[in-house]
DNA sequence: ATTACAACTGATAATAAATAGCGACAATCT
DNA sequence: AGATTGTCGCTATTTATTATCAGTTGTAAT
């Protein structure tokens, strides 16, 4: 009898005001992978009075559902979240820019490999992999360049701000 | 010659009992990925009058040094630490278990290839990566199986503890 | 050994991210 | 409409970590 009751376990949810208001949030700016402060100050824009706790709520409740992802990098205790829709569920790899903190998504599979490999030489079960990649993007890598350009040939006056 | 000016900005570092103690702490479980407050715990044994300020700190300096390691596994805020001796420093990865929470090291070089790959796709300069792969290890494995087993089979009495 | 100086210490306050508790509200179903 | 109960906004709490600060100690030069 208990495993009826079980069922149960998958409390229903509603479909409240905020929710929604997170939802077109994150679709709008999702591919940012924001924290929690920069969607409840883009939200309070549209319905001032929503508490900070609501977004935190929501997002977990989202993310139980399978429909955000919670994204962590070290080095930075705070999450960040992101949409998981049909494209993105295949689950990517991010690739963080240690100048100016951009985070990119990176799709690629070629870990299935190394994931049967660890399940035969350590006998670990693999689910699933988190993976991020630390360096410079290349918008920084173009500021850099420019900048050190500007210090090689004096410049044309404009080239310092 | 700025080169030169840039020795500076290595700040001396004194060898105190309490450092000592924290890397001799590390040296000995540190294989096992600790937390701030397990290392805390194993040295008031040897040091009642040590204040967690002090491991923080130290912790803190030692990983800016280079000599050892934060970890941090996603879902978890907190952070873990391990010596980085010659034989780790050679950025690994970590196997995590979600049953039981182990954290096991994986010597791994196969993703210089993809980091190739990100640099030439998307003109991200890798400098280096966090790699961590959930699932289950295998004495959760065993257990789980054991377990199984148990159900399936009544079992000779002393299966059931 | 004495001195001097900055790095360090312990205790505690402060910060930051996230959660828990609670009475009131409102989404959903009959 | 009425009942149920998930959710809301508010506030207090928890947890991990850092900042502060007066007193201490490692280190190196005298
Ligand atoms: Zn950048
Ligand atoms: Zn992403
Ligand atoms: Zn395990
Ligand atoms: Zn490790």
């Amino acid at each position: 009898m208990d495993e009826i009751r079980n069922d149960d376990n998958k409390k229903e949810t509603r479909n409240t005001r905020q929710k929604k208001l997170i939802i077109d949030c994150l679709n709008k700016y999702g591919s940012n992978h924001m924290t929690v402060e920069e969607i409840f100050n883009l939200i309070q824009q549209q319905d001032t009075q929503i508490s900070i706790a609501t977004v935190y709520r929501n997002l977990r409740l989202l993310e139980e559902q399978g429909l955000v992802n919670k994204v962590f990098v070290a080095d930075d205790a705070t999450a960040y979240y992101e949409i998981k829709d049909a494209a993105s569920s295949h689950s990517h790899h991010h690739l963080i820019c240690r100048q100016c903190g951009a985070i990119i998504d990176f799709e690629d599979d070629l870990l299935e490999a190394l994931e049967k490999m660890i399940t035969l030489t350590k006998g670990f079960q693999v689910q699933d992999h988190h993976v991020a990649f630390y360096g410079i993007c290349r918008d920084c890598t173009e500021k850099n360049k420019a900048a050190q350009d500007a210090v090689e040939k004096p410049a044309p006056d404009e080239a310092r701000q």
